[in-house]
DNA sequence: TTTCTTGAAAATTTCGTGATTTTGATAAAA
DNA sequence: TTTTATCAAAATCACGAAATTTTCAAGAAA
């Protein structure tokens, strides 16, 4: 198991940015060669991966790439704003000059690449790096509400999320708004206004909601 | 791989309630005896469990029992009141007439069982039974929010939290005061309230919750 | 005594194989 | 033409054993 988390990596990094078209099987017999190593070894990291919902897995019919749902997009969006939103206030609440200083950074890497991808035709060069740095802008936002219970279950969700929109039909588009979404969640982050930030947060997951949410608001303490 | 899921659920069974020591070391090699079956079987279905939380893991390390802390108590605790939150006021907004039966079904078995407890002086032998019923009647209270990410989401958190409580030192005493909870949020879940459900249901879990909670309310939707 | 090294025993991980199941093409029947 | 049956090729799953790593007790050095 010493390269499995190697091989897992590679793997997860297939089945949710290598351009496998949905419903692709996942042979480990065929996927051996690419990593050096037996059937089983693969067989692990798909069961593995399975178990999060990275690849979908049916007895005695192997693994295959999840086919992405508007279903499975509106569900997934849903609780990452559930969990970003509680994430965010409680770092608002409890972090310090840290995490300001660590989410200023992660944000100013984004924004570079952003502003980058603005301008080039094809984003697909880019995505990657644009991936990973979105993934840690939204990961800091969070980092600091105290609970790691929370953190992994939203890199959960957030995996899954980014894996149903760049593999769904509508290949991905880079939205500008973005960058200036970014830029207003970051904001409220420093001026620690929670009714802000929450507010930004599902403005800025909100066209990935393909129905109707629940207009309702929260009236007590959860 | 046929009877890989009877052994999953009866690890998953030893591991929550089974009364195994925390840190207890988990050998394949001396559980395959006990499910008549080869290490490999009992290994990946260990690795399963290791991925929800429920065993520990570590690289050349094996599996273990995991230890119970009050930080993970509270956690666990603060996700459930997040997730259950949210899945009953999506029930109360989406579910119909059967989710109202089912609901009120789940909660007549609970409180036989909770009425019994009360009664006998060991609680051990009706634990299993409880514990299902009472499992049963809190995912029928989110059962109709129709997202199928949160509910599973909610069945990982919830199994961790049980084994949490189980296993922690504080042997697991339980409550009468949940008799009156349970019907307070059947109650609430009838007359469609949300802000109510909401608050009973934070109320029922506060107990479990070891450090302070934020005192701050959600003012915007989401 | 305490710390460090050694090495054998035990545990973990990887691997190839055989048994079982699914798949898919071809032929027979309706 | 459409449906059902047959069966060989392919894939999956469980298993035991080999290879690697960790554990830990006993002895050497400080």
């Amino acid at each position: 198991m010493d390269d499995e988390s190697d091989i897992y990596e590679g793997l997860r990094l297939r089945v949710t940015s290598g351009g496998l078209t949905p419903n692709t099987k996942l042979k480990p017999s065929v996927l051996r060669h690419d990593y050096n190593c037996s059937a089983s070894t693969i067989r692990e990291a798909l069961f593995r991966l399975s178990t999060v919902g990275l690849v979908s897995f049916q007895e005695q019919r192997g693994f295959r790439v999840p086919i992405p749902t508007d279903q499975a997009q509106h569900e997934l969006t849903h609780l990452r704003i559930l969990l970003e939103c509680e994430g965010a206030c409680l770092s608002i609440r409890q972090g310090g000059i840290d995490w300001e200083s660590r989410l200023t950074a992660a944000h100013h890497k984004l924004s570079h690449i952003e502003k980058r991808v603005r301008g080039s035709a094809d984003h697909m060069p880019l995505f990657i790096l644009w991936a990973k740095a979105e993934q840690a802008f939204h990961e800091t936002l969070i980092s600091d509400c105290g609970s790691d219970v929370l953190k992994a279950t939203h890199a959960m969700i957030y995996q899954r999320f980014r894996q149903q929109v760049f593999n769904s039909d509508k290949k991905f588009v880079f939205v500008v708004k973005n960058i200036e979404q970014h830029q207003g969640i970051l904001d409220a982050a420093l001026m620690r206004d929670e009714a802000l930030i929450r507010s930004r947060i599902y403005s800025h997951l909100e066209r990935n909601l393909v129905f109707d949410m629940p207009p309702e608001l929260p009236k007590l303490p959860y």
